[in-house]
DNA sequence: TACCCTCATTTGTATAGACAAATTTAAGGA
DNA sequence: TCCTTAAATTTGTCTATACAAATGAGGGTA
């Protein structure tokens, strides 16, 4: 075998940002180039020792940051071996289809959108806790429905950290959707899907017009910059519309 | 406030098992008086200066441990006011698409695998539209189960194309699960997930001992090399089952 | 009461050092 | 050639220590 090697005239970047601690600016500078799909699956990474010296930290901070992303499963570790990208890191970034009007406009239905709610509030301590975001950050909260021609297709439910993206409170969202907007005019360095099946419950099934019981995707996610969570979104579907979650890229 | 203490006469179990690391031990130990129910949300674990005592360990190790635990979701942790247990503790299980085994591991539970169908037979004019897989074209059909400890957890479905995958009629699959032997032996240059809500029916609901209207979670997955289909399998997962299906980085 | 300041506790981060375990590579011998 | 053995590399674990950051508690003052 003769695996590529990453920085193979250890002239890549690898830049840390600053922000947070530095074992998840490691971290971050070593996710991104995977996630991105510029170092390829059996890429090795440099070993903690040089890792130790590039980044000027010690063994036990690199140490941290590695465990971290064979956690996250995008890398994979054999003593003596070393530290590869993970054969199956690609499916992770996925590019998930978050566009909703375009989804819509694809099955060639008109788009419409809606906004039903917009409320300042602040991060109660039992929220913070699954967050991550301090207790009392000041949080924009909007609540709003995607419509295909005259039926309601996805409601949206989305908190936008106002600490982190002050702009957010300047804009009315009453014609534009918050999505867009976001991936506009707010940089994040990571996100996030993730998936559940649950029943509609009583307000999406007035929301959407479906039978209460009726079985609804629960499609999260969550976006940060650095440390800082940006927005967390909640998007409901009706159960019979597949969606496609991504497409990968398997070994050349 | 008046949080419950776990101890509160400091005799409580806790004992390490002797097996694995001490970390993972001191993990483990904590873990199950939270996960059988014993201590319950909002219960006030030990700080860390206590558990160095009770467990004879570096405060670096059961720091490790305690961090493992929040970052599983189990329990929540402040400065100065200490580590509790999580308000959703229990259901704050994350499966990772795909990587069915790993995820129950992580989680801590033993994995099982059960082949419950293998037969071959021919594409059907039909589903040759659907596909795109030529009629006639010899398949490879399974049917098996993922348990994470005694509990069913997802359901398989696989169809493999043994026109472009020969060599899976010799593997029995008995004991091994098509997934992993899939991706270890046959590349693939192209890759799709699709992602739906349905109701348990049935059948699912008599394989994964749910309710037959519960909302589930149907993952489909196709491989291509080139312009030919490899496999197409299809996941049930029970809908309380929040799945991760992808991280992303956004431009740096 | 309301507010502010200080202090103590607890977790968060980082370092340096040591040894263990795994496993690839290389060397040597049958 | 093939097998065994030894060595070197890399990750895994653990300890001891230090300081920083957050925050709950208590007390003092206006």
């Amino acid at each position: 075998m003769n695996p590529r090697q990453a920085n193979p005239e250890g002239d890549e970047e690898l830049r840390l940002d600053g922000t947070g601690p530095l074992h998840d600016q490691i971290r971050r500078a070593i996710a991104a180039p995977i996630l991105s799909g510029a170092w390829k699956p059996g890429t090795r990474i440099a070993p903690e020792m040089e890792l130790m010296r590039r980044f000027g930290a010690s063994r036990m901070t690199v140490n941290r940051a590695l465990r971290a992303l064979a956690d996250q499963g995008l890398i994979a570790r054999r003593r003596r071996a070393g530290s590869f990208v993970a054969p199956r890191a690609g499916e992770h970034a996925v590019t998930f289809i978050g566009d909703i009007r375009r989804e819509i406009e694809a099955r060639g239905e008109r788009y419409g959108y809606e906004l039903a709610l917009r409320r300042q509030s602040r991060v109660t301590p039992s929220l913070s806790l699954a967050s991550g975001v301090a207790a009392g950050t000041p949080v924009l909260h909007l609540a709003c429905r995607h419509f295909a021609g005259a039926r309601p297709a996805v409601l949206e439910d989305r908190w936008i950290n106002l600490a982190a993206v002050p702009d957010a409170e300047a804009v009315s969202f009453e014609r534009e959707p918050p999505g867009p907007w976001l991936l506009e005019n707010v940089p994040f360095t990571e996100g996030e899907h993730r998936i559940a099946a649950i029943r509609a419950g009583t307000t999406a099934s007035a929301l959407l017009a479906i039978a209460p019981d009726a079985p609804c995707l629960s499609v999260e996610r969550r976006t940060w910059r650095g440390r800082e969570m940006l927005t967390f979104a909640r998007f409901v579907y009706p159960g019979e519309s597949h969606i496609l979650v991504g497409r990968f890229a398997g070994a050349s």
